[in-house]
Parts: structure tokens; C-alpha cells; sequence
RNA sequence: GGUCUCGUCGUCUAGUGGUCUAGGACGUCUGGUUCUCAUCCAGAAAAUCGCGGGUUCGACUCCCGCCGAGAUCACCA
């Protein structure tokens, strides 16, 4: 049987950290299988709809090579893909659970059900609609919210992550179907969906856990065979056991694209939080996720997101595409997170930078504090200079003296390539007698003016000979 | 409060009765690579497997109880 899994998010904002795996999961087992992916859009609450957010969706999902085959953009067989645009499939399905008296209208005014509510809470017993179910019930029409007659009884399941589950009777209740504004409910209409698209995997956060009684018996009374159920347990915020969410200040994914991570390490974290194949592998390509994604290694409890392992592994990735794919692949990713000085300079050049300094980016946007030296003369900074813990035991006039024999050095030299200037800082080393740690700091330091840099044969090519000889002059003269 | 779920190093995890004196990764610390930062390499510290009972020759692994944490109880999804 062809496996058919879904994504089905409301257009409601962005989609973030603590969501966006209920999209990876669904897409891994779809690719690996042959199968299909969905992306339904959940539209049916009309006071929380965000203009732009569906956009905003495709956006994100496209980013982390996410592709679906049915859905928004693309189209399919059981279009329309926002539910908004399925209100007669909704009605036609509830009027049969109306046919068999398994649904009813209810014409409570809402003032009425919260004092059922509060009457409950203030005799500390359970809160259950069907205790309080209208005896007469008018014939429904748009206007009035229709709900499920539940029958109480005990559930038992299967869960591919959590195992066999089950719950009481006390949990099912008259829960409403079709909304007063004839749109239906989440909990309505993605059983109706999911039925009428061939879902055959039903991917979905734990905060639906305890509803899935009330779920089967919807399905029992619609006479529909449920989907396998898969429940992805939550992603916990870093300084706690709560779920994360937007509240908790869960960025968006595309918020992560701005701040330089790189679509691989992003997949790659996520697919690998709560999920690992049994092996030692850290890194996986999209490719090797798809092959060896496997739902009964799906983790049931909850998993912490920690920032310091995404970025460790976003390292990995700018590293691997460098050296993998080339110079050119990865400097075409780096395009929005140069320094504003690098505006002028050439993409010749700005590869050169990159191709000295790709290792040690934890991020893209690294880029920004790293590399301004190489675009603009650094601002002169004399006490970073003196106070170096290499350089204080030197006098300013040995300072200078050494950029001077420095200086001569490297005017004499015919060619400008990194072994070159090794050779010639060797050759330094030893006329001087210095130790590396004080000749090459000084003439760090003097070049750059920045915290760090990469080596400095490499650092001085990428200059050029001109650059380096100015910006020696100009400390020199100052000292 | 009712219902349900979860519980191995700080974090993500391996572990399906003996091979576990509990393995790997991130992070932390130390050392190495002619300066710095990073990479890379080597090494260290770090879990009495939530607690208490049982079953068993033997339990992180099976059973029971407890504790702790979380989710959910909307005309939101």
C-alpha cells in the first residue's frame, strides 16, 4: 500500500522550532517509501488567519528541501488544499452522523455552557458537555453548532512511537463539529480529510494525545478506518520540561536562515532530535535521513532544544559544503551576510576571504565581525597592540624596528603567494631572532586590528602586497 | 482536580535479562598543531540508569507501588 503521510499547519504565522518536525517526519517517511506528501492548510479558524502566512509556510518548508506532491502551488487530485475551500465535504459528512444520530444542534447560548462550566469546576468534578446535552434539539442549519453525541465508553490503540495506548470513557464528550459560523472544527474536519486524501500516516504533536479517544470515536461513527497513528512527542524549551512554543520565544525557521544556519544543519538537527538510527552518525545528508529514518526509533519522551548543538553541527555543514562542494557553493550562500564595507569588493575576492576563514564559521553571519579588515584599514589601536600579552615585554621603539626590518622583508620580494610569505617570515624569524608568538602578533595585530584572524601567510595574500605594506607604514609611523 | 504520557552523564542519546567496571555526540576542562581565533588530533571530568519493593543465579532492561515532570480538559489548532 502506497504510504501517504501530511503536513497540515494553520496559517496563523511563521512556523517555528517546536513545530516544524510534524513536516520533516511526515516528508522523511513519504520520500523513503515512494509515497506521497500532503500539505493541507488548516484554515478554518478565520479570527486568527494571518494574511501571508501560507506563503510564509511554503516558504519555510522549500528552504529545508522540503517538497510536497499534493497541496498549495502544485495542486492534486483531492483539491482544494485549504479547508476553507472543503465547507460542502465537511457538511455532507456531518449531515451523515446527523442521518445516525450520532450529531445534534446545539442551540445553548455560550453564557449557559460556562456556567455548566463553572457549576463543575466549583464541585470539583469533571467538566462533561454530555451531562448536559439538550433533550430538545432543533433540526440543524447554519448558525447553530452542531456537535457529536458521544457515547461513553473505553478506547484502546495503537501508537507507532508510544506503543499501545488506551483511556477511559470519562474522557469522551459531546465535542463540537461544525463551528456556529458553519466552519468546523480542527477536531471535524482533519478526520474527514485525512480520509478523503488517502492519509495513511497520521504524523502529529503529543498535545493531541488526549484527544485521540474522542477522535476513534468519530471514526467509529463515520464508519472510517483511522490512519496509523504516529505521535511526535514535544520539543521541551532549553531551560525547562515545557513545551516550546511561540510564547517561549520559539524563533521562527526562517529567523535561523537570517542568522546564518545553513538549511542542512537545521534538517539535520531537527530530523535528530527525539530520532536517531542506533549508529554513531552525527551528520546526516538529507538523502541518508530519508534511507534510514525509521518510525520505532522515534523517541517518546521529549527532547530539550539546545542552540549550542546546532550550532556546533552548522559548523560541520558550512565546513563539509566548502570542501565538498566547493568555494563557489558555499559563497553562494553567504551573499546577505557580509560586512557593509564588502559591498564594493568583488565576488572574486570576497571568495578568496572566505576560502581563509570558512572554517571558522559556527554561522554565516560570522562573516559580519570576521572578515571587515580585509575590506577597509582597521582603525588604529595602539594599546591592543602594546598590551598584547606577547608584545608588552617589547619597548615601542623594538616594535617599530621590527615592523621596519618587516617592512623591507616583504618590499623585496618579487612574488606575492602564501609559501612565498612563509618563506619570508621564517626567514625573518630567525635574522630577527624573535619568537614566532611576538613577530607574528605584531605583525597580526598590525594588519587587522581584530581578535583573530587566519594564518597570516594566508591573511597577507588575500591583502596583497600593496594593502599590507600601507597598513605596516601606518603602525609603524604611529609607534 | 480528572484523564493520559514521560523519567540513562548539564544536554541529545546507545542500551530489548549476563558482552555495562553503562557506549557515542554536544558542551566543559587539559595537552598538541611555528602568533591569535577556529578547525583538526589526543586525553580528562561527568549518569549509584527518578525512588522503593519484588521476580531471577543475575535487572538500566520484566512486574508492582511511589515520587517527579509534562500534556490535555475551547464554537484554537
Amino acid at each position: 500500500m502506497e504510504i501517504v503521510t501530511r503536513f497540515a499547519p494553520s496559517p496563523t504565522g511563521y512556523i517555528h522550532i517546536g513545530n516544524v518536525r510534524s513536516a520533516i517526519y511526515p516528508y522523511l517517511l513519504a520520500r523513503q517509501n515512494n509515497g506521497k506528501m500532503i500539505l493541507r492548510i488548516e484554515d478554518t479558524d478565520r479570527a486568527r488567519y494571518v494574511d501571508g502566512a501560507t506563503e510564509l509556510i511554503e516558504d519555510t518548508l522549500e528552504w529545508l528541501g522540503i517538497n510536497w506532491d499534493e497541496g498549495p502551488i502544485v495542486g492534486g487530485p483531492h483539491a482544494p488544499y485549504f479547508q476553507s475551500e472543503r465547507m460542502d465535504i465537511y457538511h455532507d459528512w456531518a449531515r451523515k452522523l446527523i442521518a445516525s444520530g450520532r450529531a445534534y444542534a446545539d442551540p445553548t447560548p455560550p453564557e449557559k455552557i460556562e456556567a455548566y462550566r463553572k457549576e463543575c469546576n466549583d464541585k470539583k468534578i469533571p467538566f462533561l458537555y454530555r451531562n448536559f446535552r439538550p433533550t430538545n434539539t432543533p433540526e440543524w442549519e447554519p448558525g447553530i453548532p452542531l456537535r457529536f453525541k458521544a457515547e461513553p465508553k473505553a478506547y484502546s490503540w495503537h501508537d507507532e512511537v508510544m506503543g499501545d495506548l488506551s483511556a477511559g470513557p470519562e474522557v469522551l464528550d459531546d465535542i463540537i463539529l461544525i463551528k456556529k459560523d458553519g466552519y468546523p472544527t480542527y477536531n471535524f474536519a482533519h478526520i474527514v480529510d485525512d480520509y478523503e486524501m488517502g492519509v495513511t500516516h497520521l504524523m502529529r504533536g503529543a498535545e493531541y494525545l488526549s484527544s485521540m479517544p474522542n477522535y476513534l470515536a468519530i471514526y467509529e461513527a463515520l464508519d472510517i478506518k483511522a490512519p496509523k497513528i504516529v505521535t511526535l512527542p514535544h520539543i521541551l524549551r532549553s531551560d525547562g520540561r515545557k513545551k516550546l512554543g511561540k510564547r517561549d520565544g520559539a524563533k521562527s525557521v526562517t529567523e535561523y536562515r537570517e542568522d546564518g544556519i545553513v538549511a542542512e544543519a537545521m534538517m539535520n538537527y531537527l530530523a535528530c532530535l527525539g530520532w536517531n538510527d542506533g549508529t554513531e552518525q552525527e551528520i546526516y545528508t538529507k538523502d541518508e535521513l530519508i534511507e534510514k529514518f525509521s518510525l520505532n526509533r522515534i523517541q517518546s519522551s521529549g527532547a530539550r532544544y539546545d542552540e549550542t548543538k546546532l550550532l556546533w553541527l552548522n559548523g560541520q555543514w558550512i565546513r563539509k559544503i566548502f570542501t565538498e562542494q566547493g568555494a563557489d557553493a558555499l559563497y553562494a550562500r553567504t551573499q546577505n551576510f557580509w560586512p557593509e564595507s564588502a559591498a564594493s569588493a568583488t565576488d572574486e575576492y570576497k571568495i578568496k576571504v572566505l576560502s581563509i576563514i570558512y572554517d571558522r564559521l559556527k554561522n554565516l553571519s560570522d562573516l559580519r565581525d570576521m572578515t571587515g579588515y580585509f575590506f577597509e584599514n582597521p582603525k588604529l589601536d595602539l594599546d591592543m597592540l602594546v598590551n598584547n600579552k606577547f608584545l608588552k615585554k617589547l619597548s615601542e621603539s623594538e616594535l617599530e624596528d621590527l615592523l621596519k626590518q618587516a617592512i623591507m622583508k616583504l618590499d623585496g620580494l618579487s612574488s606575492w603567494d602564501a609559501d612565498t610569505l612563509q618563506t619570508a617570515l621564517n626567514e625573518l624569524l630567525s635574522a630577527t631572532g624573535k619568537k614566532p608568538a611576538e613577530l607574528f602578533s605584531l605583525i597580526r595585530i598590525a594588519l587587522s586590528f581584530a581578535p583573530f584572524s587566519p594564518a597570516l601567510n594566508l591573511t597577507m595574500e588575500v591583502l596583497g602586497k600593496d594593502t599590507t605594506l600601507a597598513r605596516l607604514n601606518t603602525v609603524a609611523s604611529a609607534l
